[in-house]
DNA sequence: CGCTACATGTAAGGTGTTACATGATTCC
DNA sequence: GGAATCATGTAACACCTTACATGTAGCG
């Protein structure tokens, strides 16, 4: 119920896909959920721990040897599969791109319409990257079946990438409309 | 710098456009604001006594009236201007229904399109929110010189939305397409 | 042999939510 | 007079980030 399970979803998500160390485990969400999902080094570690306690993951060699992968147990993969289900709970909304221009008034149409370039500019960065990711995805043979869903979490990126773009050329043109320079 | 400014940010915003009690705030915040910021109670009024500090905000009459509104002083205003020119930080991006889809393996195709479907139904509830917040966005004359600001978040979350609606009927094609019930 | 990347963890501090507590005012 | 709404605040807790601390392995 609370958010923290919701690191225990990804963590264990990442464990489910095949078994690593708590260092991949945060280079993997960082590189592969980054464009709709974070998580800190100090939740990882204490939260692959906490997983542990309850027999959720396991490490392959017990003890020894410093770089164990970490693997999820049957009892983990239970538990993945109860907090997906679990209703989807989204943070918060807090943008602060739409909070400044909320009050652009005090900031001036041509300081918005620099933060609106900008915010386009990374859109376009971020629509590319999408898009390299989207075509090497279908070259990888060892997540067939995976790829679907992985499929579904691109394409929504590039989606809001896009209406992003449409959005700023939107914007542009009310603010030269209302508010010629 | 801290994200603790931006809340000071909203809240002198809410001020830069009328005086209004703290209780105001909060509803004009959840209302105005919803679509692309929160802030809680808890956060507000700690806030405006902060700010009443720092002699940024003042009360009308002061002492008596427990109603009496908060109104911006001139040294808030340029605070504000201040804080809004400093690059924006948008939170960690945290989605819940792309964390569940990408794991959606573990879930099964079937609960998967009934969590997009309900993301299409809610986007569509939002999308016609908005249009019918535009339209009467034009009938209010006391916001003339902040109308097209205003605007301009508007039409962000149509975009969004819009956009949502598209993805998700994207969505149902490839799980229909890969994944054949 | 030194630098970089891998690997694990802790501690402090900041941020934000929730629940609780209190009272005034207004409307029925 | 009672219920809903307006209004203000606090305290406990959950969450998350950052910086620090430590050590190993591999590579040039």
């Amino acid at each position: 119920m609370p958010t923290r399970s919701q690191t225990q979803t990804a963590v264990l998500g990442a464990l489910s896909i095949h078994p690593m160390t708590g260092y991949a485990v945060r280079e993997n969400i960082r590189d592969v959920l980054g464009h709709f999902w974070s998580e800190s080094f100090g939740q990882i570690y204490p939260t692959l721990a906490e997983l542990e306690r309850e027999g959720l993951v396991e490490r392959q060699e017990p003890e020894h040897p410093r770089s164990a992968p970490f693997s999820a147990t049957a009892a983990g993969l239970e538990k993945l599969r109860e907090l997906l289900r679990e209703p989807p709970q989204s943070a918060k909304p807090r943008n602060g791109l739409l909070l400044r221009l909320f009050f652009g008034r005090q900031l001036g149409a041509n300081e918005c319409r620099e933060l609106i370039e900008a915010a386009r500019s990374q859109a376009e960065v971020q629509l590319a990257e999408l898009g390299a990711e989207r075509r090497s995805l279908v070259e990888q043979p060892d997540l067939d079946k995976d790829a679907p869903f992985i499929l579904l979490t691109i394409i929504a990126g590039e989606h809001g990438a896009r209406a992003t773009i449409a959005w700023a050329d939107d914007a542009l043109a009310i603010l030269d409309e209302m508010l010629p320079a």
